[in-house]
DNA sequence: GAGTGAGGTCAACAGGTGTTGACTTGGAAG
DNA sequence: CTTCCAAGTCAACACCTGTTGACCTCACTC
């Protein structure tokens, strides 16, 4: 029961690790079975094995299980400071959001899969501060968030990529008030 | 001089076309040469000899030689409305910076070419507003217009896609004014 | 009509890809 | 020790990719 040299879950293991290091480095096409295997110190046919195949690997590293934290009884002009930590670690270098959003721009699969969380998990999130027009004001508060990602960790924008968390959070702070509480404009 | 079934700038030009779609809706790798050609009723080796390579066609649909208005006397708070058109235009599903976008989450290159429109062109445009500290305002400027960028025309985020100009810009007009002159917080 | 050169095509190359199926190896159970 | 099955390897497949160089062909000039 007790293996040492084959272990087929810390195969495994090691296979989704360099799975997530290399899509979310170079996204879904430059990612090779053959370069993660190697990585992985495996051989290719052991990931067709566990994975089917290449778009079930990814998937395996595309299981979005995020938890966004409870704002019912946040103020909307503290929204920001609730919501970026979490946006950091998700979307951060070894956030499980990058690859996604990698594919995503030319994987409509993926791109489905990044609007879901978008409506199954932030919007009910915010529903609760954002009473009226929910969809609405979650999906600008996506875009917003989203762009900041995009800005900082996929393209490196020098002032954003090195600016402080908490700056960047005063930044935010009264954007995603406005998105949240703010009239619809006419 | 005349040529009418031999046009050398003829057939330049729908490779062009073909090129312009292909890389926008599948972006850099899933693009192929020979499928450029097809679509342009082409040899693929004239391709080729056209644009020597692959990154030579993709740099060719890459010129971004964009106009963007010019700010001087116009309030922070319009800056929304003079420039949400020009980007509308730039980031259309017709216009240069959706394959741009999309080759750059797996392409450095194409990464660097993206900032370099945002710190040599945005960054000024901006500065004859922000006068304090423009990099950084034009960063977020960009960031937040990316993200609506991407949601939309990427993503295709169900309430932005479908949100009309107008209402849009109502959005982003206290968004752009914020990051253009409020205070940097602390 | 012959010559010329740009415009265009053709078939092939070398290399890389995902994927497969037959094979080997290790370790525990009998 | 033998058996047996999961764990892992191997070599090959069929295909597609960018790219090349030799070749054809048309329109125009002399």
């Amino acid at each position: 029961m007790n293996r040492r040299t084959r272990d087929a879950d810390a195969s495994r293991a090691s296979i989704l690790a360099a799975a997530r290091v290399q899509f979310g480095e170079h996204g879904f096409e430059r990612t090779t079975i053959r370069s993660v295997a190697a990585q992985a110190g495996v051989d290719p046919a052991l990931v067709m094995r566990y994975f089917r195949n290449k778009d079930g690997l990814f998937a395996a590293i595309s299981r979005l299980d995020i938890v966004l934290p409870n704002l019912s009884g946040t103020a909307p002009s503290r929204a920001a400071d609730a919501l970026l930590p979490v946006f950091i670690d998700l979307w951060g270098p070894d956030g499980p959001f990058l690859p996604l959003l990698r594919a995503a721009t030319s994987n409509p699969v993926a791109a489905e899969a990044l609007l879901e969380v978008l409506t199954d998990q932030v919007t009910p999130a915010l529903a609760t501060i954002a009473v009226d027009r929910p969809a609405e004001r979650a999906a600008l508060v996506g875009a917003q968030l989203l762009g900041v990602a995009v800005a900082r960790y996929v393209l490196g924008t020098p002032p954003l990529a090195t600016m402080d968390d908490g700056t960047l959070i005063g930044w935010l702070r009264p954007v995603l008030e406005h998105y949240l509480v703010d009239d619809v404009p006419t």
